[in-house]
DNA sequence: GTTAGCATGTAAGGAGTTACATGATTTT
DNA sequence: AAAATCATGTAACTCCTTACATGCTAAC
């Protein structure tokens, strides 16, 4: 049992629910889904197609699907079935411990639009409790060993423990968001959600640079 | 070809290039210096131990070791053998891409203490400029896309782009760093190394200097 | 006397990659 | 006409995990 991760089975089927797409198109929009911006590769994802067709949860080219140009190769446009649907939303509004250790949590993040709002929350508090167990981890090791260790691998793991940290602060702001967004809802029918401020920690920080 | 990272098989002999031990120590101490802070099973170590013996590059047992009290069960303790030694050198004198990429760059950072300064270096630069290619990349998909993301998708773009880039400004404090340490030797005969600034971070202090 | 931690291992399998293979279409 | 990009797929392999298996020692 436990089959394990598996991240890329509910990362397709959460693309597909939100439009019909063929493999190559899928590939490019799964590297900003999965973490870490890892480029995956087509000997993994033509496979998993299959096997999802095969479950039931996709099919491919059942639909036309308008060609704004010249049809180019084969392209086969996958689209969720009846089925895919009902498993995705049963993935979706699972809150597990699958689903805010590392490799899930992005996956699920990605498609919170399609996850409703106390599944959302539980994740979340889910996810900030593991990493900051992960943190008290970190904290012991480094305070039993700094002594003995030398200045780089020192370095290395107050850089891990800072970005540690730094993650269980932008959860805090994510979290408080979905706190406010329900009171607003239960309060007064309110606000859309996310982002309202910058969740602290970035300031200045992301875009500039370069741009005009 | 390419067989890949084993990022393993360094991790073992550079910490045993520190001093000799056993292998449920030897994991423990893994943990600190593999990505990620990860918990490598034993179904992985003890496999490793016995591929790197047959190699010939450790051996487990010739050092009796002192016992500080009874000792308990069989407890293998490795070592290098001067053929390991050399071999690990080698490997840490190698400042090619696999020294830069995500799985490897952590191991190699670790063991910078047994790295000559050129080659630190080189690997300081060549993983900032793949870290810049991929910030590249990320805003160009990030831009492309941004209309039709929800707000989550969205979001978890930002802060995988923030993290890069707080990854890059680190590496520039390494580098400086780095650079400094050698003109100081160059000019002077002078000091230890690292942290000059921040250093201790942990709560909320550390950040936001703006060098030019 | 039983639970927790130390210590070592093996077998089976999962999730992915690389390398190979093919071919159409667009751009230079 | 060549090169780049689009598009799909398979076979072999790698690294690592899980689950299983053993047994010793310390503490409760």
């Amino acid at each position: 049992m436990r089959g394990r991760s598996d991240v890329l089975e509910p990362a397709i089927l959460g693309l597909l629910a939100e439009s019909p797409m063929h493999g190559y198109e899928l590939r490019k929009r799964l590297n900003l889904v999965l973490g870490s911006f890892r480029a995956l590769s087509y000997g993994s994802l033509y496979p998993a197609l299959k096997a999802l067709a095969a479950k039931g949860w996709i099919v491919g080219n059942d639909a036309p699907v308008e060609r704004p140009v010249a049809t180019k190769r084969a392209r086969i446009v996958y689209q969720l079935t009846g089925e895919g649907k009902e498993h995705l939303q049963q993935v979706l509004a699972s809150a597990g411990p699958s689903a805010w250790e590392d490799e899930n949590f992005d996956v699920r993040f990605a498609f919170f639009g399609q996850t409703d709002a106390e599944t959302r929350l539980r994740i979340l508090e889910g996810r900030r409790t593991r990493l900051t167990e992960r943190l008290e981890t970190i904290r012991q090791s480094f305070n039993r060993t700094r002594e003995r260790m030398d200045e780089y691998t020192l370095e290395l793991q107050r850089h891990g423990l800072e970005q540690v940290e730094r993650e269980v602060r932008w959860l805090d702001g994510l979290i408080d968001n979905e706190r406010g967004v329900r009171r607003a809802r239960t309060e007064s029918e309110g606000r859309p959600a996310l982002a309202t401020d910058d969740a602290e920690g970035s300031t200045e920080a992301h875009t500039e640079k370069e741009r005009g």
